[in-house]
DNA sequence: AAACTGACCAACG
DNA sequence: CCGTTGGCCAGTT
């Protein structure tokens, strides 16, 4: 299997109102390290017309959207997630699969 | 086939 | 808290 096709399967395992960071789903789908390639990856699906918006930067920040960012902080909002600033609020417990700490 | 490009990230300064 | 640096890897040119 394509790493391209575990890495959407794995975001679309992601529930609704959580979010995983491009550094976890990358981990998910097997290549620890790949992180920037998930970023690719997602870039080309969004292209395709799937709205991966629940995978965010780590450290809170909310990564790209192809440059629509706007759109993918309505989307999270839409979910219940706050962000302000450019930042996830509570961002911690937000977070799928384990919220850590 | 080789080089370039980024929805990344952690570590420094 | 910002900018830089080096490593990473799939996709695109």
């Amino acid at each position: 299997m394509l790493f391209r096709d575990r890495v959407l399967q794995v975001v679309s395992r992601i529930p609704p109102g959580r979010v995983a960071t491009y550094g976890d789903v990358a981990r998910m789908a097997g290549r620890a390290r790949a992180a920037r390639a998930v970023g690719t990856i997602l870039r080309t699906a969004t292209r395709r017309g799937l709205p991966y918006h629940r995978v965010v930067a780590a450290g809170g920040g909310l990564g790209g959207y192809g440059g629509h960012a706007e759109f993918k902080a309505a989307l999270l909002a839409a979910e219940g997630i706050v962000v302000r600033k450019g930042r996830i609020q509570q961002f911690r417990q937000h977070l799928w699969p384990s919220p850590g700490k």
